[in-house]
DNA sequence: CATTGTGAAGTACTTCACAGCA
DNA sequence: TGCTGTGAAGTACTTCACAATG
């Protein structure tokens, strides 16, 4: 069952390309502590550097959700943080439940950021007998066996997978039998979910693996790849095929 | 200080596409599943489906690499778990640092995936006097007094984040002066840095975000946008400016 | 007259489709 | 023969640069 893409089918909803609905949630944070401190308006250059990103891309952004800016002033600060709440969902409630309530799930349980801004923790939910009845972030832990009846009692259509990475796709199938179509994914695992099903995922180990090959190329800037890494200690398995890699044994001379 | 660029400065290090690296640790934990079922060889095709690809990005990312595989056979399990660990710079072992040892700090630590695979937990660091020496995950916790010399003693160029918003950036200056450059950051927040340190985030509510967006495209599916929240409840902030946004009161006919 | 909004140009990534090779 | 490796074509995103305008 279920052998679908893992990804966003790529619909582009309403013509907001993904990158931009990526950004959003970054402008609205920018926004909120804008309008936190009584800042009336704000121009595409000001939000853009609140928010890390160039003002171009920003009002290119902007100009998918309409005309909300003012020429030769910028942008009025309440409004915009409504018309993007709006856009991205949020001035609705979405109830979501959390699955595996281990040291990560119950991080994020207690981590303020899921409570805020349009997001309501409707169930902590765990397999571990051991676990049920106990108050996790002010919340009673429930059984998995009552996944269903908790989605459906509760509307949930967003749920959130902290599980270890071996339960991950069977909770994944539960949700989504049950209803879910947005899932969260923490376990280091790919989950096949049927079309119209969103997964996102986040990778801790992954996003150190980036970062670890940046910080090596920094390490190795300039010099020639050979002889930094490749005598240390070649293990059996490297010595299989021929190698035809552009670093074999001729320095990279091309690609400075 | 520290007004560069937050993003990584798209300086495609050896000529490898950014989304290229990123992947490469999905093949590369797919690849490690493989590898212990011992199978010995793989297809595209097949390494494409566990790894949640499609099978010729997959191709053209190896490409990149080097020719690794063998035609009318597929690539040697071993030896590209080889190659895609020292292209990622894993076959050396990078000493890292977290700050912020809370919820999801701790949760951190305790995460498996963090200490596999190249990575090792120097030292976990945080402010509060009250954690000082507490054991968490095994280890002491230190005081951010000592951030500096813990990092320079245990040559630590990757650190980790995990601080309220509020003290990210200062941490993540001491970090930066300290020689730490590259830097992951689970607080919801933009991080001023240099040019030439790598700062990836990690923010679970701005996934979430996303996934409310694409929620309310599914709810709304079809009929056009109005009236199925805008009426719901104006807040005083939605009057001010005149709206020209797409969807205020004409139906959206661009763009289908 | 400062600042938005946007066509047009530029860049990055993906997918196709098939030649080349084991 | 079956599968890789890759030019070429297609798509998505970013940036430029400036006309429009409150």
């Amino acid at each position: 069952m279920a052998t679908g893409r893992t990804h966003r089918p790529a619909t582009r909803s309403r013509g907001i390309p993904e990158a931009t609905v990526a950004r959003l949630p970054l402008y609205l944070r920018a926004l909120t502590g804008l309008s936190e401190r009584s800042v009336p308006t704000v121009s595409s250059e000001e939000l853009a550097a609140a928010a890390g990103v160039n003002s171009a891309k920003l009002r290119k952004d902007f100009s998918y959700l309409g005309s909300y800016g003012t020429r030769g002033v910028g942008y009025d600060v309440e409004y915009l943080v409504y018309q993007i709440s709006r856009e991205l969902g949020l001035t609705q409630d979405w109830p979501i439940v959390m699955v595996g309530i281990g040291n990560l799930g119950a991080a994020l349980a207690n981590y303020g950021g899921f409570a805020s801004r349009g997001f309501r923790v409707a169930a902590l939910i765990d397999a571990d007998p051991a676990m049920t009845g106990k108050s996790v972030a002010g919340m009673a832990v429930q059984h998995a066996d009552d996944l269903e009846k908790i989605i459906d009692d509760n509307g949930v259509s967003i749920g959130v997978i902290a599980t270890p990475a071996g339960a991950a796709q069977q909770v994944c199938d539960r949700l989504v039998a049950a209803g879910v179509t947005s899932i969260l994914n923490f376990a280091p695992t790919v989950l096949s979910v049927p079309d119209g099903v969103d997964v996102r995922k986040v990778d801790l180990s992954i996003e150190l693996q980036i970062l670890a090959f940046h910080e090596q190329r920094k390490a190795g800037e300039g010099q020639d790849d050979t002889a930094e890494d490749a005598g240390t200690e070649t293990p059996a398995a490297a010595a299989k095929p021929a190698r035809k890699g552009p670093d074999g044994d001729v320095p990279a001379v091309m690609q400075a």
